[in-house]
RNA sequence: GCGCCUGUAGCUCAGUUGGAUAGAGCAUUGGACUCCGACUCCAAAGGCCAUGCGUUCGAAUCGCACCAGGCGCACCA
């Protein structure tokens, strides 16, 4: 099936080509002025200005010959030119049946589908995951799964920050606490190498150190820059160190993603790219495109057109080490190579939007990505505190992933504690503190998390604010996930009395019609959100969801219904919302807890 | 200095090609449970869309100017 929004464009596309206006207008979108219309159409005022003609006449002459088509109950104008139009409740109703029917729920692919490479997450090994990284990964996985639910062949890599200077200087730190370590013995060769005793919290408790140090010591930042490019050149110990303590750090890394349901399906690092740094960057000057700047190797991406100055690409340092756009470059070589995709997208905070335009730039110009190749970056504001500033610690430090997930799942737990208190005869909230209690608290506190994030637009900062993601009242993770369960609550009652579930009907009230109309936008707003690469379009249509059915909820009492057909209708709407819930949440990365 | 982003209700934010009376949530005020999960629902109030000028039948949306805040500007990632 196609969406609503589509098959009413079609009917309208069609009126305007046979009252003689051509086949480019008749699209239609949810109306404005509810009171007067489900849908619009405004090209009549289109073509009254490509034409010059009135623009009532040609509303009234496509009108005309919509007056007939069974979508619509009533089909008028309005001036100066907007064609209103009133949905039939038998095609309503037909409508949720199919969608009732359909494997998909009504969603429909995009049009053209294609190979995505979803560049996201980007932690860096040897450090813990913080604050920081969550945007990258929330926004990252809900782009891969609704890219991936709409048809197109998704790959979703972490890109690991794993062979910069960082690693030079966790090297040069754990060098400087244990020099005696077989790594650092000059004679040492490969399989030699014996287990580091580190776990990963010693190591997010190293890096922090080596980085502090590096900015007071010059010498030892020197040190590092030399281990960095030591690594890179795979001097053997160091190289043993580092896949040593890689191993620590994914393994704890994966352990986090995990927490968050945060799911990639390559797990490949910078260091993966530099298999194909040698060959790229002798392509580089062999092309021409590369020459010698201050000791540096770079290429200009400055253009004639640009209103600001664009600093060249730097490749490699004048000590020859690789840098950040070295292993994104030979990142794309490597992607082109596997997937040859048709986009790459890339998931960074904002700040990093000149490195990405440099990268781009380069990489068409020296050839290694294709003409057709789209990249497209997807940049993302900052979490921060109620301060308005970056969200921190109460001591000012960086506030660790981790933490910030306890917070959400110690604000479930005293939530379940004072609603048990205070009202006894809740017996079914206090389920959500007994056996399954802390994966139920897990799941509230991520969709909370979740919610609270992507319900603002991705390009734009947002304030991080415990009590309102967790309230269960308004527009927040928690009040969706209580509606699901609720629904499904209702479903299971359902079952225990027997009931049995039947063809939807057309709407006996408003409310119903209304949340009809509400599920079946739910498509073309997952097209739209994939298009404009805005998840908040989901998280509104979630919400608009979950508060029209609480308001049919609360005017109708479904099971007790005694109009077997109507009470069977509903029960199939309502495993109809339930289920399109459940695949819009799925998208944004939230699952639904059974009960709560 | 140059460039990019942001400015909409008391607060936090939506606003999909320029369209009709600019929408939510929270907070505030008033109302609704003998009953399917009231962690719910209904209603009221709240606005010179930072400011000024322009483009046009029409501007929160496009252009110019200006003010305020955030961020970035080659050997970090």
């Amino acid at each position: 099936m196609h969406t609503l929004n589509r098959d009413l464009s079609t009917y309208v596309k069609q009126a305007f080509i046979d009252a003689g206006y051509g086949d480019s207008y008749g699209s239609v979108k949810v109306s404005d002025r509810i009171d007067l219309a489900d849908y619009q159409c405004n090209d009549a005022m289109a073509v009254a200005k490509a034409m010059r003609c009135n623009p009532f006449d040609v509303a009234e002459a496509v009108s005309a010959r919509l007056q007939d088509c069974p979508a619509f109950r009533s089909v008028s104008v309005a001036r100066p030119g907007f064609i209103n139009l009133r949905l039939n409740d038998e095609y309503l109703a037909q409508r949720m049946n199919h969608m009732r029917s359909d494997d998909n729920l009504g969603f429909v692919h995009c049009d053209n589908p294609c190979t995505i490479v979803v560049d996201y997450g980007g932690p860096n090994v040897a450090k813990p995951l913080h604050v920081g990284h969550l945007r990258s990964a929330i926004i990252g996985e809900t782009m891969k799964r609704l890219a991936r639910y709409l048809g197109n062949n998704v790959i979703g890599d972490v890109h690991l920050g794993d062979w910069g200077l960082q690693m030079g200087l966790v090297i040069t730190e754990i060098k400087r606490r244990w020099p005696d370590l077989v790594y650092f013995r000059p004679d040492f060769t490969e399989g030699m190498d014996e287990t580091l005793s580190i776990s990963a919290e010693d190591l997010y408790n190293i890096y922090p150190t080596a980085s502090q140090t590096a900015k007071e010591d010059p010498v030892y930042m020197a040190e590092a820059q030399e281990a960095t490019l030591m690594l890179q050149n795979r001097h053997p110990g160091h190289y043993a160190l580092w896949k040593n303590f890689m191993q620590i750090s994914v393994r704890d890394l994966k352990a986090s993603y995990a927490e968050l349901s945060v799911d990639f399906d390559t797990w490949y690092g910078e260091s993966d790219s530099d298999a194909y740094v040698n060959d790229m960057v002798e392509g580089f000057i062999s092309g021409g495109f590369a020459h010698e700047s201050e000791g540096a190797l770079v290429v200009d991406v400055a253009l004639e057109t640009d209103s600001a100055p664009m600093p060249p690409c730097l490749i490699r340092k004048s000590n020859g080490a690789m840098l950040y756009a070295t292993t994104d470059l030979a990142t794309i070589v490597q992607r082109v190579k596997d997937y040859n995709p048709d986009k790459i997208w890339y998931l960074t905070d904002s700040r990093q939007t000149l490195h990405f335009d440099q990268v781009f730039r380069c990489a068409k110009k020296t050839g290694i990505a294709p003409e057709t190749l789209q990249f497209e970056y997807l940049p993302f504001g900052t979490m921060n505190g109620k301060d308005g500033k970056p969200l921190k610690t109460r001591d000012g430090g960086v506030m660790r992933l981790s933490d910030l997930i306890q917070m959400m799942h110690d604000a479930f737990a005293d939530k379940c504690r004072s609603s048990a208190t205070a009202d006894s005869e809740q017996s079914e909230a206090l389920d959500g503190m007994n056996a399954e209690s802390d994966e139920i608290a897990r799941l509230v506190g991520n969709a909370a998390l979740k919610f609270g994030d992507l319900v603002n637009h991705r390009t734009k900062n947002y304030v991080f604010d415990l009590d309102k993601f967790m309230s269960f009242n308004g527009k927040t993770g928690p009040y969706l996930l209580y509606t699901v369960v609720r629904i499904q609550s209702l479903l299971r009652k359902a079952e225990e009395r027997g009931l049995k579930y039947g063809p939807i009907l057309p709407a006996a009230s408003d409310t119903e019609r209304n949340l009809m109309l509400e599920l079946n936008k739910c498509s073309t707003i997952l097209l739209t959100a994939l298009e404009e690469k805005a998840p908040n379009y989901i998280c509104e249509s979630l919400f608009n969801c979950a508060s029209v059915f609480n308001k049919f909820y609360y005017e109708n009492r479904i099971l007790d219904e005694a109009d077997e057909a109507r009470r069977s209708s509903w029960l199939t709407m309502l495993s109809l919302i339930r289920d399109i819930m459940k695949q819009q949440l799925w998208i944004l990365g939230i699952d639904v807890p059974e009960k709560m």
